[in-house]
DNA sequence: GATTGTATCAGTGGATACATTTATATAGCG
DNA sequence: CGCTATATAAATGTATCCACTGATACAATC
């Protein structure tokens, strides 16, 4: 074999999968808008391939939330109203909250000098406007979940993740470069600092539920 | 048409919803092993359909976790490992203690009244040996986390039940008639009735907690 | 006798073709 | 003039077909 891990290329191990990916990092950018109707021929033309694969992907991103199956009368692009941000922001409180509890062990001096690294990078992707801020933001968020050891526990969050990350992606637009992000992140961090578990889950309920309204804001009007 | 919600007679709305009806309580029942393969072929025979709806299934199926599909190896049925089973009511601990602490403006004497009816049934379900004990303890659990008016939150705990529910059965078919249960869901009822949120939330999470090494102690050997 | 190579076969993935259903536009009627 | 009914077109859902992958059993060779 060439590579272990090989998809470097473009080309995945199934059509299906390949489809998956294509749509998931598009609605992930937000090049659709929600309530847009997916034509399976058009993804399908795209991609090169027939409707059968990109139909069997619309299952899989329906499961994550992304587009909304109807019998019958096809996929759209999910999109979240107001009330499902908050609900999504309520579970990710807990989620993420269990998430740092379970990973506090295995947070050291190490990981904080990461964790400072990866807020800097934040910081410096935002001031050059590009919206990959988000993305730095989420590794931020990753890099304490994924200490958790929990598998099925990263995926359910990194799912959320991904439901809200064209909400960050406005709100980022709106707000020129949300300097209460570094504080907040940082204050985050002094909360794992002290090595007490219960503590730091509480401090990551509490960002969370606190970051909901700012984003609320800059909701799709016609979705609210 | 006939009638508004027509699902009475076994036709769904399209085949590939009857075919995942019908794995997921297949599944739900504990009728299928962990590692079994599901042959597409074989199950479309059963409810007279062609293969395609069911691989769409499959599809669907893997997304609740109750099967691994593997490119160009088939379809597994999942089954949770030791640690997964911890996992699992770890996250239930954490999002069903948010679903109650939702749900507590909700919970008057009425609700109570209710829950304590559904305990009763459950203990007769209990000595009446058959296992639909299980059936009943979900409709408990269900009746709470239902009341936090939390879509999301509610399918995501269904889901969860759903996956442990093959292991809760082995559990209850192994001890006679679980005792223990009992107190612990009036000692839950209890926890309600102060009407404080973050105390009801602590209950719920302690519960949760508490049964887990229960249910391990039956999970499949050979899964461990 | 064990290991490796090869042939065969079951099963999966994908594409095309067909059947149903929904949406749209048009015509008829009140 | 507005509404309903019907016809037509577009898109979805399902079935069948073909190509390819992976597994298994057998044979050849070391």
């Amino acid at each position: 074999m060439v590579g272990s891990d090989a998809q470097l290329l473009e080309s995945s191990a199934t059509a299906e999968l390949e489809a998956y990916r294509h749509l998931h990092s598009a609605l992930r950018l937000g090049r659709y808008r929600a309530g847009d109707r997916l034509i399976p021929e058009d993804i399908a033309a795209e991609i090169g391939m027939s409707r059968m694969p990109v139909r069997e992907a619309f299952r899989r991103l329906a499961a994550d939330g992304l587009v909304v199956i109807r019998p019958n009368r096809g996929c759209i692009v999910a999109g979240l109203t107001l009330d499902e941000i908050y609900e999504t922001f309520e579970i990710r409180s807990v989620l993420e909250g269990l998430a740092v509890r379970l990973a506090m062990p295995s947070i050291d001096a190490e990981v904080i000098a990461e964790l400072e690294r990866l807020l800097d990078r934040m910081e410096r992707a935002g001031v050059s406007g590009s919206s990959d801020w988000v993305a730095r933001h989420h590794e931020f968020h990753a890099t304490i979940y994924g200490l958790s050891g929990r598998p099925k526990l990263i995926k359910q969050i990194a799912a959320l993740h991904v439901t809200i990350e064209p909400y960050l992606r406005i709100w980022f637009d709106y707000v020129e470069k949300p300097l209460s992000a570094r504080e907040e992140h940082s204050s985050l961090i002094e909360a794992l600092r002290t090595g007490d578990a219960a503590f730091a889950e509480t401090a990551m309920q509490k960002h969370i539920l606190g970051t909901a309204p700012m984003l609320a804001e800059f909701a799709s009007p016609d979705r609210r």
